[in-house]
RNA sequence: GCCUUGGUGGCGGAACUGGUAGACGCGCUGGAUUCAAAAUCCAGUUCCUUCGGGAGUGAGGGUUCGAUUCCCUCCCAAGGUACCA
């Protein structure tokens, strides 16, 4: 038999594959199904690095696993293709997203392919292509004509709210709607013209319009994440960030929230994933309570202001949530949000210049920055007061920028006592802490606990413990009209509208300022074609730019604009659907991707039901699977999925790291000068006009030290150097003439010294280096373009000509120059020896850095098994097993078996290591015993196993082959080796049968010389035996 | 701050429900083979040691005959989240 080609090997099964269709699932067979799924890709332009795979490569063994152990297995792949970069190439170069989006697609393909991946690849799906997104097209239809019900507590057809409306207007109806909903009687409603009741449904549809406060930054013309803004303007570019209002399409997710919430009980998710979520929904149960605004303080006021009468006959109510309702009794102020909008109606004229003064200020800083800086504590007083609901006593209103208005209700009852901000406020600016609880001292700080005291000095609720003061406090609030049991939910409602360009366009054309969906059968409505893809001049979206984007009517088509009549012919909606639409349905969608008459047919979805085993990266939490779990939800609602969680089981592969080079760039001499005695910095380039001490500024790692100050050298010996050298430069005389700064120093330029030198570290490209060492190639470094744009550096290396980088362990990225990149790992040790070395690296939800050196272990453990069926060619061997053989088959396949069912590949992958060593010392020969252990590894290094399964004899494909039955029989052992221990130390070893009683086995220990001289004479306190594991001897 | 997950040789990492710590691989050292190299094979490799043995899983304490594993306190790292009322 020939040397293990490899490369030859994995091309010859990977067309077999593609020819054969041996991944194809079928929709429809006897066997179980099972559904296992990756996180499709968004196709970017850097193509796959060795990170990547490595979620791929687990959901394929487990594929493969699964179809040896008989199941019918759906593992599809596609692309997540919508999204930000190939619009950004698109500004830049004018290239055609399409276009950029399919060169990067072929080459992800070209790039899975060579892995050996079991996918089945006539399910593919693209979200950007129009045969797909037409699907996207269509829920979003869905969840516009949809209301959620609260009393059914699930999703409707809005035909169903329509009818209630006519029957009994929307008194009794229980809905997830906007806030400011009027409410209305049967005639209300019936008299509302067309456009009115549209107006009020679009306030309990799933999705919705509405004016969303956005940042906006008009030099990009472009809405801004939190993330990107950076003190207030752009992180790109630096351009100045506004608020503004936008009519955006919203998606009422909040309606969710609590299924949301519940549904992580059933679902086997990452705990912390699930923590995620939780804390994203953010629940917190407590009560809305309303504090009444004194109102002779609002008459007086009246006098000196504009307020009309009018608005003042009701006084100005102000809703609080509070976790705390028991506490209320220790209320002795209340703080408003700067931005909340009754500070301008209730602050007195004395206070008006201080609390204008301060909302301004507070408007200037970005939330965020609100956010992070929780030290400072500030606030005005309004020189308004509320009236507390009980006790009828004023409480003072403050404003303060540590109340968020977009939490809550954007005010609070502050209880300095109970709540520690509340606590730091009251105590700054001097305000009574009333302390309603017994027998707790809060002269330092507030007391927070709930469990371990009662409330006291608060009327009826004295004496009460926490649990039923709530209960009490919420009936009370609720018998005097002032507040009710209340549950708050973190969660917002998500905006569903984009001002880009390559994204799904929504269906939807505006007649009289009223959206109104494009109907199934034309969709899908597709993305039109554009002169340019930045917004337009009037800060309208990209899609703006569109001369072709106009809805007729009658012709049921796109037309141009120019035709726009609103009669017939309408204009269409020129945002587009964000990241994540195209991603929250795929999964149901690739069992029937072909159907172009629904999303899916209800034979496909009820036979695969929902994703068995999900892959993916933990960046998704808050984002892609929760958005997936609502929109499973409503799905379920309506019928068209059996299932309200879409993936059972899920798991979060961990990032695999990249070692970063560097090298290091001289920054500053500290100069000494003993004469003087004085201490300086001199810049290196000052002193560097003719490239002189440039000549060192690339320092090997072993001569910088590291530490909080910065990177400075470490080497005495490039000290004296550069003292030398820096002495002869004042001695020559070569500075610039203008550089008097160093003058001081000519005059004894003798007595210099340099005492220390601080360094830039910058990132070397991993390439660069010789082989996988952490030694810099010097030539190849010097003809690199990085070389090159540093000007004419050269390097300080070892007395052998070696430079040696620092390495630092970062995440994996072009800008890191840490890139590993898997085609070259395949054409060195090829796929097999790739995949098994990405699952030797660590456990798969770990993250772990990658060193390409280790891969030589798994490569040469490929050679090995190679060569262990090297004399079974053509189908000999039918060599009766012996004893040994077997029983290392068998602990094989029950460890093997064990660890993929509990995805520990790592594991596994030493397991056949050490079975391979075990067999070629056995110098087994038997097919009896190879043939099972090429199924057993053929999930992890398929192209081996198809091989090596063919030369035994076989002609079908070894996917199919049943997994081997593990037998207890071949383990069975006669005797053990007992660890004989000392107080719990293992000291010697000592073989005996296994149905040895206890005692026999004590004697036998006690009497062995080794027991004897441990003891040193002693006696044994206590001889623990337990039979088949372990003796220990106490004493 | 809070939540979560971790902390084991030079490195990546093993160790089932408490029962022989360091499997397996990398690296390193020595040897065999070779004209030489690659490749391959063999032996060694936690630390200390007076070669008897002793210590050892982030630190300290506890439970236990016995703790990497369970409990408490603390330290460190990574990820998430944050004036959430």
């Amino acid at each position: 038999m020939m040397n293990y080609d490899f490369q030859k090997i994995e091309k010859y099964w990977q067309d077999y594959w593609r020819k054969n269709q041996t991944f194809k699932a079928s929709n429809d067979s006897d066997k179980p199904k099972f559904y296992a799924l990756s996180m499709f890709p968004y196709p970017s332009g850097a193509g796959l690095h060795v990170g990547h795979p490595l979620g791929y490569i687990a959901t394929d063994i487990y594929s493969r696993y699964k179809r040896h152990k008989g199941f019918n297995v759906l593992h599809p792949m596609g692309y997540d293709s919508f999204g930000l970069p190939a619009e950004q190439y698109a500004i830049q170069t004018g290239q055609h997203p399409a276009i950029t989006t399919e060169n990067n697609i072929n080459r992800y393909r070209e790039q899975l392919d060579q892995l050996g991946f079991s996918f089945d690849w006539s399910r593919e799906v693209r979200t950007s292509n129009p045969q797909y997104y037409k699907w996207t097209q269509w829920i979003f239809i869905q969840l516009f004509n949809a209301w959620y019900n609260k009393k059914s507590d699930k999703a409707e057809n809005i035909s169903s709210l329509i009818a209630i409306f006519e029957k009994e207007g929307n008194t009794d109806v229980e809905a997830a709607c906007d806030d400011d909903t009027p409410s209305f009687d049967t005639v209300t409603w019936n008299g509302y013209s067309e456009k009115e009741k549209q107006e009020i449904l679009l306030k309990y549809r799933l999705t919705y319009l509405a004016d969303t406060e956005v940042n906006w930054c008009p030099a990009l013309g472009t809405v801004l994440a939190n993330d990107e803004i950076v003190n207030g303007v752009s992180e790109r570019g630096g351009h100045p960030v506004v608020r503004k209002k936008m009519t955006q399409w919203s998606m009422r997710i909040t309606a969710y929230a609590q299924r949301l919430l519940d549904g992580l009980d059933k679902i086997d998710w990452p705990q912390p994933l699930k923590d995620s979520q939780t804390n994203w929904i953010g629940r917190s149960v407590g009560a809305s309570v309303t504090f009444n605004v004194k109102m002779d303080e609002m008459l007086k006021q009246v006098q000196h202001d504009d307020v009309t009468s009018s608005a003042v006959e009701k006084p100005y109510e102000i809703e609080v949530f509070t976790t705390r309702p028991d506490t209320i009794f220790g209320v002795s102020f209340m703080t408003l949000a700067p931005e909340h909008e009754l500070v301008a109606k209730i602050t007195t004229p004395e206070q008006k210049v201080e609390v204008d003064a301060y909302v301004e200020a507070t408007a200037k800083r970005s939330e965020r920055d609100r956010m992070a800086d929780v030290k400072t504590i500030s606030g005005v007083f309004t020189g308004a007061y509320a009236e507390h609901p009980f006790t009828k006593e004023p409480i003072p209103i403050w404003i303060g920028d540590y109340v968020l208005a977009s939490y809550g209700t954007g005010a609070v009852m502050a209880v300095p006592c109970g709540d520690q901000r509340d606590y730091d406020f009251a105590k700054h600016y001097n305000i009574d802490i009333p302390n309603i609880f017994e027998g707790v001292d809060i002269s330092e700080e507030a007391f927070a606990d709930k469990e371990t005291t009662v409330i006291a000095n608060s009327d009826f609720l004295n004496g009460l413990p926490y649990k039923k003061a709530m209960k009490k406090i919420i009936a009370e609030l609720e018998r005097i009209g002032h507040g009710e049991g209340k549950v708050n939910y973190r969660l917002r409602d998500a905006v569903f509208s984009r001002q880009r360009y390559w994204g799904e366009p929504f269906p939807v054309y505006y007649v009289d300022g009223m959206p109104q969906m494009i109907d199934l059968e034309h969709l899908p409505l597709q993305l039109p074609e554009v002169e340019k893809y930045l917004p337009t001049e009037t800060g309208e979206p990209p899609l703006g730019n569109a001369t072709e984007w106009a809805w007729d009517r009658l012709k049921a088509e796109v037309v141009s604009n120019d035709l726009i009549d609103n009669v017939n012919i309408f204009p269409l909606e020129l945002n587009t659907m964000p990241g994540w639409a195209g991603s929250s349905q795929y999964f149901n969608r690739y069992m029937d991707p072909r159907n172009d008459e629904a999303i899916f047919s209800p034979e496909a979805i009820n036979y695969w039901q929902d994703v068995d085993l999900y892959i993916g990266g933990s960046e998704h939490a808050t984002g892609h699977l929760l958005y997936s779990r609502f929109w499973q939800k409503f799905m379920f609602d309506m019928g068209y999925v059996p299932k309200d969680e879409f993936a059972q089981k899920l798991i979060n592969q961990g990032m695999i790291t990249g070692e970063s080079a560097f090298i290091y760039r001289a920054e500053t001499f500290v100069v000494y000068n003993d004469g003087k005695g004085k201490v300086k910095d001199i810049p290196i380039e000052e002193i560097n006009n003719d490239g002189y001490l440039l000549s060192y500024s690339y320092i090997k790692n072993s001569d910088i030290h590291h530490s909080s100050y910065g990177t400075f050298i470490n080497n005495e010996e490039l000290e004296k150097r550069f003292t030398k050298e820096l002495r002869e430069k004042f001695a020559s005389k070569v500075l610039n003439e203008d550089e008097l700064v160093y003058e001081e120093y000519l005059s004894d330029y003798e007595n210099l010294y340099v005492t220390a030198i601080y360094f830039y570290k910058l990132h070397v490209d991993v390439s660069y280096l010789v082989g996988v060492s952490n030694e810099l190639d010097v030539d190849k470094f010097k003809n690199s373009k990085m070389y090159s744009d540093t000007s004419s550096l050269k390097l300080i290396c070892d007395e052998d000509g070696k430079y040696i980088v620092g390495r630092e362990v970062e995440k994996m990225s072009k800008s890191k120059y840490n890139v590993v990149n898997p085609d070259a790992i395949c054409e060195e040790y090829g796929a097999d020896s790739l995949r098994l070395y990405e699952m030797f690296l660590g456990p798969l939800e770990q993250s772990k850095p990658w060193n390409t050196a280790g891969i030589t272990g798994v490569h040469s453990f490929l050679k090995k098994l190679w060569r262990l069926y090297s004399p079974l060619e053509g189908g000999e061997g039918g060599v009766e097993p012996t004893a040994d053989n077997l029983k290392t088959l068998h602990k094989t396949i029950k460890k093997v078996e064990e660890d993929i069912e509990n995805f520990s590949f790592n594991t596994s992958v030493s397991t056949f290591m050490i079975c391979v060593n075990e067999l070629t010392s056995q110098k087994c020969t038997s097919k009896a015993i190879l043939e099972p252990l090429a199924i057993l590894v053929s999930p992890y290094a398929p192209h081996i196993a198809e091989e090596l399964w063919s030369r035994l004899g076989n002609t079908a494909s070894i996917a199919e082959a049943p997994f081997p039955k593990f037998e207890e029989k071949y383990l069975v052992e006669s005797s053990k080796e007992y660890p004989i221990s000392f107080n719990g130390k293992m000291r010697f070893k000592l073989e005996m049968p296994l149905d040895m009683s206890k005692e026999d086995i004590e004697a036998a220990v006690l009497a062995h010389e080794k027991t004897q001289a441990q003891l040193e004479g002693r006696t044994p306190k206590k001889v623990i035996v337990v039979p088949g594991k372990i003796v220990n001897i106490v004493g």
